[in-house]
DNA sequence: CCCCTAACGGGATCGCGGTTCCATTAAGCT
DNA sequence: AGCTTAATGGAACCGCGATCCCGTTAGGGG
């Protein structure tokens, strides 16, 4: 959600130097600020002492938290992480399974995902663009369960997507719901659980 | 999380009649004022209005929005859905699936449960009684798995919470995640997936 | 049935987050 | 390099939500 949008109208924008160095610091304290306090902590003034700019600055570029939120979720989207390759489907998912706990149990990442989504849920505009990052992320992988399929360990028609989301869940539910630690051995099972399923052809697509 | 620990201490404390009636009104209101506006949305004064109830009341007892939150998880907790008895697993998985999708896609209940999620991730307090709030349902429905282990379908040793909480995990990442539709497909497709992976031994416990 | 006081409710008050105004700085075009 | 104006930043202002004060209501023991 580019908050810029109501940026020039008549005149031509400028979103070089200044600018481009402003956004970035806000939105790096933004995540310093929601790691900490979460998102009902989140005070844009707070935001621009910790960025070292103008309160005035923020309010008029994300005038909202939830809108601060979802350019912060557009710019996580972009910076992406490179899948594995081991050669076997379990081995792959197993890699992205720790991947995912590695970063949901970070004290800086895990309090932001959180924070992140609690925003989320208070706002459709945030809630898009979240729904964005996890498409992209999800897409990264898709690729392991692709070829999964052409070495012949999953059936043809299995929808890829649906099993690597089968592979986070179980993790973001611990996260989110039951507050269950987060070890390695939970994502080691998801990873499992997901391959399992997968093979028992429950990720097929029905025509 | 009682809020009511402040009260007494030295005479009596009075939770008949009028107090009680208080909690429940005020409780019915939180939960209509978060269903309609989110947890970002929820006003004390708010609450209190819609309830018929002094703004002064729902500020003493309950003081902040994640305290109230909490208070009413606690309430939740206690009225229990009883579980389907099909006779198979994944006859009750499936039974258990579409329970959890039905509240998720509830027009009033799913904004709940977001929001109550958003206020558990701002406030350890509120955690807690969400902790132990998904505890109670899930032990709820563990007798299915301990029945089907009973019954030869499973392995022994296999972990019942963590089979029930396999079929919520999917639906929950994606009410609160990827934002994907959430349709009966999907939970029966959740409910096989649980079974699946427990029948191939995933989730039994080593030793 | 009466009294004591726990608990509630209305109104006044206070503080802080959000907005507005205008001077200052620096992109970007020629 | 110089000019135009997009964009920033400080300071004053303002409105609303949270708190305090104290009179009123009603639970529950004697």
């Amino acid at each position: 959600m580019e908050q810029e949008s109501h940026y020039g109208g008549h005149g031509t924008t400028r979103p070089g130097g200044r600018t481009a160095r402003v956004r970035s610091a806000v939105l790096r304290a933004a995540g310093d600020a929601l790691a900490e306090l979460g998102f009902a902590g989140l005070d844009l003034a707070d935001v621009a002492r910790r960025a070292g700019v103008g309160r005035t600055t923020v309010y008029r570029r994300w005038a909202t938290p939830t809108g601060l939120v979802a350019d912060l979720l557009t710019e996580m989207a972009e910076e992406s992480l490179p899948r594995a390759e081991t050669g076997s489907l379990l081995g792959d998912l197993r890699a992205n399974a720790r991947l995912v706990r590695r970063t949901l149990t970070d004290p800086r990442q895990g309090p932001l995902f959180k924070a992140v989504i609690a925003a989320a849920t208070c706002d459709a505009a945030t809630a898009d663009a979240l729904r964005r990052f996890y498409a992209t992320r999800i897409a990264e992988w898709a690729p392991c369960v692709e070829q999964a399929v052409e070495r012949g360990e999953l059936p043809a028609g299995t929808d890829p997507h649906e099993v690597v989301r089968a592979v986070s869940a179980p993790l973001y539910y611990r996260l989110l719901a039951s507050g269950d630690p987060l070890d390695e051995a939970t994502a080691d099972r998801a990873a499992e659980a997901a391959a399992a399923a997968a093979a028992a052809g429950i990720y097929v697509v029905r025509t």
